[in-house]
DNA sequence: CAGTGGTCTAGACCACGCT
DNA sequence: GCGTGGTCTAGACCACTGT
C-alpha cells in the first residue's frame, strides 16, 4: 500500500522533494486509524507482526512508526501483552495535564478533587472564544463553570468551553458524577481524546466574585492558566480557563 | 567491554535482575564521556561507525543510544555532518528555558533582553538554598540579583544562587556583559552545562522593593517562577528565584 | 507453551553536506 | 566522491505475560 519512497513518476521536478520515509507514512496510516475510531482508547492495537502484513513493510519499520506515536504518547506499549491506545482513565497518567502540585509533593495526600458544577449550559461563541476553537462566532458551545476543591479547600475556578458539536448533550450530571478525570468521561461519552494542549499563564488578583467562590480575600494573587486542548487530528476541542490558589499549591513544570 | 546482558554471574539470585540492555550501557558510556568533558559543547563527537568500533557494539546499537541522548537534547544529530554535543550558544535553541513570551507571541520583536547586575557577590548558603543546591549550609556560594529588560520595560527580576566551587570567580562584569545567554557563558567559562530544569510557579504580591526595580504599583500581581537547574549528572547547579510581570507576556507551556 | 514487545546484528541503499 | 547520519530489511534471540 504505501508507495516505496521513490522520486516522483511525473517528469515534472517538484518544488518540494516531498519525500516521507516509509516509517512516517506508516505513523500517519495508524494516527488516522485512531482519528476515525478504529482502535478506541484503552484497547489493544494489533501486533507489530500483524501491522507489518497488514501495510507490506518490515516490522522493523512498523516499530519505528509506533515509537514515535508511543513517545507522543498517542499509544503504550506493554511488553508481553501489546500496544494500546493512550486513555485518560488510567490511574498512572490521571494528573498528565494537571500541573498544581501540594508543595509538599504529595500528589494524593488528599485524593482527588471534589467538583462543584456551578454551571453548565449551551450558548454561542463569542469573537475570541471562537478564534480559540477554530469556530466561527456565533456557532454552538457549551460553557461550564466550576470549582474543584482538595480536601474541602476551594482551589480552582475553571470555565469551560467545547463545541456545540460533538459536545452535543453535555449535563451538569455527567460534569458532577463521573467518577474520574472529565478527559476520561470526554472520551467515553463523546469519543473526544484531548492528546495535546498549550497553556498561558499570568499572575492576575483575584475580583470580587472569583474571591468569593475560592474563599480568598479580593486582590489575592491568582495563577491564571488559559488552556486550548486538542484532539488528535490537532483541531481545538476546549478552551479552559482557570485560577488557581498557590497558596499552599503550585504549578509544576519540567523543563528537559 | 559492555558485558553482554547475562543473568548474574554469582549464585546469589539478585532481588533486581540488573539487567541492563546493551544500548543503555553504551549510553551511560558516552554520558560518562560528556560529563568528564571529553567532547565539549559545540563540538563534534565521533562518528557512530567509530563508536561501534571502540565500544565493540554494532552501528544499530550505538544508534539507539545516540537517539535518546539526542531525544533528551544532550546531543543534536545533523545529518551529513556527524553528531554534536548540545549547546546554549545557539540562535536556535536560545530560549529553550524561558518560557516567558509577549501576548503576540513573536519572541523576537523587542530583541534579546537587557540585563542589568544589581548585586554580585559571595556568600554562604543559608538551610533552603543549601538544601536546594545539595550543599551543607555555610558552605560558599555566589549570589547574583538581576533585572531582564525587554525593549527598555524591566520585566524579570532574578536572584540566583551558584555553588561556590565550581563558579569560583564569577564577576559581575561576566554576568553583564557575554554576549549571549548566561547558560552559554556558564558553558564556555566554568564547563557547567545545564541540562534539565524544574520550576515551581505561583502568583505572588510585589512588595514595595521588588516594585520598585519592576516599576510596577505595590501590589501588582507577579509570576513567582523557583527553578533549580542540573548537569549531567543531575546534581543541581543553579537556584534561581524570578518574578515575572505578566502585563504583556505570559509563561507558556506545551502539555503532551 | 505461544504470543507479544524488546534487543542486537549485519548489510544495502538513500539523503545530505562538504570539498 | 566521500563520509556523515537516515531508512529499510531480515533474522535471531531475549524478556515478559498469560494460558
Amino acid at each position: 500500500m504505501p508507495t516505496p519512497p521513490f522520486p516522483d513518476d511525473a517528469g515534472a521536478l517538484p518544488a518540494t522533494p516531498a519525500f516521507s520515509p516509509l516509517y512516517q507514512q506508516i505513523k500517519d496510516l495508524i494516527l488516522q486509524s485512531l482519528q476515525q475510531g478504529e482502535w478506541k482508547p484503552g484497547e489493544a492495537i494489533p501486533s507489530e507482526i500483524d501491522l507489518a502484513a497488514r501495510y507490506r513493510v518490515s516490522q522493523g519499520t512498523v516499530r519505528k512508526a509506533i515509537d514515535e506515536l508511543a513517545a507522543e504518547h498517542l499509544l503504550v506499549r506493554r511488553q508481553g501483552k501489546g500496544t494500546f491506545v493512550a486513555t485518560h482513565a488510567e490511574q498512572h497518567v490521571q494528573y498528565r495535564f494537571l500541573r498544581l502540585v501540594p508543595d509538599s509533593g504529595d500528589r494524593d495526600a488528599n485524593g482527588p478533587a471534589q467538583r462543584t458544577i456551578l454551571e453548565c449550559r449551551r450558548s454561542r461563541a463569542t469573537g475570541d472564544i471562537a478564534r480559540a476553537l477554530a469556530l466561527r462566532s456565533g456557532e454552538p458551545v457549551v460553557q461550564v463553570r466550576r470549582v474543584l476543591s482538595f480536601a474541602g479547600v476551594p482551589t480552582i475556578l475553571e470555565d469551560l468551553w467545547l463545541p456545540g458539536g460533538p459536545f452535543k448533550g453535555l449535563t451538569a450530571e455527567q460534569m458532577a458524577d463521573y467518577p474520574g478525570p472529565t478527559y476520561a468521561m470526554f472520551e467515553l461519552e463523546f469519543g473526544v481524546r484531548m492528546v495535546r494542549a498549550e497553556e498561558k499563564i499570568r499572575a492576575v488578583a483575584a475580583d470580587e466574585q472569583q474571591a468569593a467562590l475560592l474563599a480568598v480575600s479580593p486582590g489575592t494573587p491568582l495563577l491564571s492558566v488559559e488552556r486550548i486542548a486538542s484532539t488528535y487530528n490537532g483541531l481545538p476541542m476546549e478552551l479552559r480557563r482557570g485560577l488557581y490558589r498557590t497558596g499552599d499549591r503550585h504549578y509544576r513544570n519540567v523543563l528537559a
